[in-house]
DNA sequence: GCAAAAGTGTTCGGCGTACACCCATGC
DNA sequence: GCATGGGTGTACGCCGAACACTTTTGC
C-alpha cells in the first residue's frame, strides 16, 4: 500500500513518512443504468498519470472506520451511507516488502448527493465498471473483490437504499439492480420478490413522468 | 492491537518496539462433537492472565496470508488447511489511538494432525466455544465475527475438509456440521444434501467399529 | 387513437424439511 | 437374539424462474 492510493491531501505527507496502514474506498454509484466507480488520477509518483482507487493514510487517532468516512466524505461530499469492509490487502503496492497494509472498504452512494472534489490535480471521476483504464498498482484486485460482495450483498440486504433518493419507483430500483447484476431482471418476478423482503414499502404518492401512466413511488422502511 | 496476542517468540520484540500491524488467527477444530478454538494465556502485561487470540506482528518482508500460515504452523504444526482473512480490527486495544491494525484470519484444522506449541509461558490451549474464558483486550467480538464467518461458510463451500482426517464415515462429517452449527440435523437429509454438492465421493473403504453394521468412508474431492 | 411505461397471476421445477423403518455386525 | 449405529424414500411447502396482457397517461 504505502503510496498507492494518495490523494492530494496527502501527497505532502507521502514524501516525510511511508504510512504503515492506509485505507482505500472503492465508491459505487448507478447512473444511466451503468454501474460506475470513483476513480483518482494520480499526479506524482509513483504510477503517475494511472488511475487508482481513493484512499489515504489512516490519521492519528482514527478507527479504521473513521478513516474510510472522511476519505468518502472528502471525495463525495456524501455521508451516512452503505460502507463496508472489504478486505485488507498487504502487497498492492510496487514494494511489498516494506509492511505496510492497504484495508479496503466499499461503499453505495446516489449519484445525486454526490460533488465530486473539483481538483486539477488528482482528479476524481467516474468509470462505468466495463469500461476502467488500466489501474495503478495492485488496484484490479480490489475492484473485482468489491465487485464481487457488492453483487453478494445486493441478494439478501437493503444495500441498495444507498443508491437511491428516497424516494424512488419500482422501475428505478430495478435497473439499479440489473446494473449490478449485469443482467436483465423479470419485472413481475422483481417487483413480488423485493416486497416480499420488507426492505421497501409503498408511499402514497405517484409520478408522472411522460405520456404514459403514472408511477407509484417507493421508499426503504428503517430509514428516514 | 499491537500487544494484543503476541506470544512468546514476539515478546521480546514487544518492548522494543509496538508493531503497526499484527496477524490473529483464530484457529477452530471439533473435537467431541464440540468446536473448540485456540487461545493463549497471556503471561506477561498487559492482560497478563488473561487469554487471548493468537497472534503477532507481521514481520518483515512477509504477506498477511504467509504472516498468518506461519502463526498457525507455530501453533499447532499445521499447514495446508482452510485459511481465510476475516476482518481488520484498529481498536482491538486499551490504546485504540496508536494507529495499529490487527488482521485477523480464522483457520480450520482436524485435531488429529495439531501438535499444539509445548510452552508453560503463553500456554495454548482448547476451549469449547461455548465455555471460553474471559478473553483479553477486545478478542470476543473476533471470536464472535469468526464464529458467524464460519457457520456461513460451512453452507455453501467444502471447508468441513479441513476438520476431519481424508476418510471419514457420513456420521463424523454430520457430527463436525452439528458442532459448528450448534444444532442436530436430519441423516436423511444431510446424506443427500452432502452427496448432492458434490464436495464429497464414497470411497471403495469400510469401516468397523463395534458391533454394528461397518461405516462407508467418504473423502472430500479435490484435495488428495 | 396510439405510443409508452405501469401494473398484475399462474405454472412449474427444485430444494429444504419432516418423518420411521430395516440392515449388518459384535457380543 | 439383541443392542448399536448404518443406511434408505416419500410427501409437502416455499421460492425462484418463466411467461403476456391490460391499464393509465400525454400527445
Amino acid at each position: 500500500m504505502t503510496t498507492s492510493s494518495v490523494d492530494a491531501a496527502e501527497a505532502g505527507q507521502e514524501a516525510a513518512r511511508r504510512p504503515d496502514v492506509a485505507v482505500l474506498v472503492v465508491i459505487f454509484t448507478v447512473v444511466d443504468s451503468a454501474l460506475q466507480v470513483l476513480l483518482i488520477e494520480r499526479s506524482a509518483p509513483p504510477a503517475e498519470g494511472e488511475w487508482a482507487i481513493p484512499g489515504g493514510a489512516l490519521q492519528h487517532g482514527e478507527s479504521l472506520e473513521q478513516a474510510a468516512v472522511r476519505k468518502l466524505a472528502e471525495e463525495t461530499g456524501v455521508t451516512d451511507v452503505f460502507l463496508e469492509q472489504l478486505y485488507t490487502f498487504a502487497d498492492l503496492d510496487a514494494s511489498p516488502a516494506d509492511g505496510s497494509v492497504g484495508v479496503a472498504w466499499f461503499a453505495l452512494v446516489d449519484p445525486a448527493r454526490v460533488r465530486l472534489a473539483q481538483r486539477t490535480a488528482w482528479r476524481p471521476g467516474w468509470w462505468s465498471l466495463d469500461a476502467v483504464p488500466r489501474l495503478a498498482f495492485d488496484n484490479e484486485r480490489v475492484l473485482e473483490v468489491a465487485r464481487e460482495r457488492l453483487i453478494n450483498k445486493l441478494q439478501y440486504t437493503d444495500a441498495a437504499y444507498s443508491l437511491l433518493p428516497p424516494t424512488f419507483t419500482m422501475r428505478e430500483l430495478q435497473q439499479v439492480y440489473e446494473a449490478i447484476l449485469g443482467r436483465p431482471l423479470d419485472k413481475r418476478n422483481f417487483r413480488r420478490r423485493l416486497l416480499a423482503t420488507d426492505f421497501i414499502a409503498a408511499t402514497s404518492e405517484m409520478r408522472s413522468d411522460g405520456r404514459h401512466r403514472p408511477a407509484r413511488l417507493y421508499r426503504f422502511v428503517g430509514r428516514f
